[in-house]
DNA sequence: CTTCTAACATACAGTCTGTATGGAACAGGA
DNA sequence: TCCTGTTCCATACAGACTGTATGTTAGAAG
């Protein structure tokens, strides 16, 4: 329903055509729901920005909330595989116990989270647009588990004090989150970085087993 | 524009009525926009849960986020009060030191959050609806200020180490909203209550000036 | 070549918001 | 008391927007 894609394997001329005019739809909503929010971008302007007309949309996406939802899919999943080569790339290079190398891996979310289509589109509009049940699924299965297995693996490790998984990982993404936001909206963008990093550095403190 | 109260300082009958007429309004938006959403709640649904008509709704408010804005308003508020209320009983009955008696206090701020009005209204709605800066205004001029003087206090006494006061206030606020609404949409709110507030203390150590 | 269906385009109906207009009640001054 | 102006609200209307129903075309299958 939501992904129609052509279920014959050949890349045939038309198959492709299809997948162009459903990529146009989301880019175009990506870029407008970025820049004006979900409810002041009419379906008139993503379809004229995506040079289709209405029945292309409706034909492809269930309403405009599923459009929207394919929007925040894409986001989710582009920052998940950022961090993801982020992760990869810092563990082959840096060296370091565990714990900070943890630490590090925040302060790297953190600066992922710095990007305007995620922020709009994921952290604000996202939880009011999809509703939680909605929104918190798509988050699990593109954020949430790489943050709690990175968690898990270092509560196994011993560098974090053990805790429920959970909450933590919740509330350690709202946390960066908030951070990211904060940052993103301040007028000095290099010091809020600075404090918003110093603030979450020992926040992440209370975390560490070396002083339980 | 928003509190068009009538000039005459005696309780005149007339404005008496008038003032109902807004009351009503206010109430009726606020229940509907906490159990149903911003967007599914049509003007048409507001006035006649509040016994009016349309047109009183638009003499009043200068549009239907600005009827949303003094709902979101009275709802912040009535925390703060609730919070300065739960703030001062523990200042008189409570006794120990300025750290025990801080994180004293943001677990009790984590109970007060847990309220669907507030959640849905202020937390998830709105952001979306009122955009970030109104939003940060009307939080500014209830909650933070609370928050804020009370870290810069605990600061000031050593409780815990110096940090940047803006950045900490936001991100310690999401903290504790997201933490609220993980107990919120839980299936036991028990142990997430208690799983949430372990979490919490945790993090919370690392502001201690103790370990630094 | 026929047929069938996916992939659109177009037209339409319903809903919602905001505004403009009108009226009723009350206050205040002459 | 009468007149006038303003507040408060009801009603009617215009515009916009969403979703659906219907029509059309191009390609695939046989």
């Amino acid at each position: 329903m939501t992904a129609p894609r052509s279920r014959r394997s050949p890349g045939s001329r038309r198959a492709e055509h299809t997948a162009d005019t459903r990529r146009a739809l989301v880019r175009a909503a990506r870029t407008l729901f970025a820049e004006r929010g979900y409810t002041a971008t009419g379906t008139e302007d993503i379809v004229a920005a995506a040079q289709v007309t209405r029945g292309a949309l409706y034909h492809h996406f269930k309403d405009k909330a599923d459009l929207f939802r394919a929007v925040m899919g894409e986001c989710a999943q582009e920052m998940a595989e950022r961090l993801v080569e982020q992760e990869t790339a810092r563990a082959e290079s840096e060296t370091g116990d565990a714990w900070t190398l943890l630490r590090h891996g925040f302060q790297s979310f953190l600066d992922a989270c710095n990007d305007p289509d995620f922020q709009r589109i994921v952290l604000v509009e996202g939880p009011a647009v999809l509703g939680h049940s909605a929104w918190d699924a798509l988050v699990e299965q593109h954020g949430y588990v790489l943050l709690a297995e990175e968690l898990t693996r270092a509560m196994d490790e011993g560098s974090i004090s053990p805790m429920p998984i959970g909450p933590l990982t919740r509330m350690l993404a709202a946390l960066i989150s908030e951070a990211s936001l904060y940052i993103a909206r301040a007028v000095d963008h290099e010091t809020a970085r600075k404090e918003a990093g110093e603030v979450l550095e020992r926040l992440l403190t209370g975390l560490s087993r070396t002083d339980a």
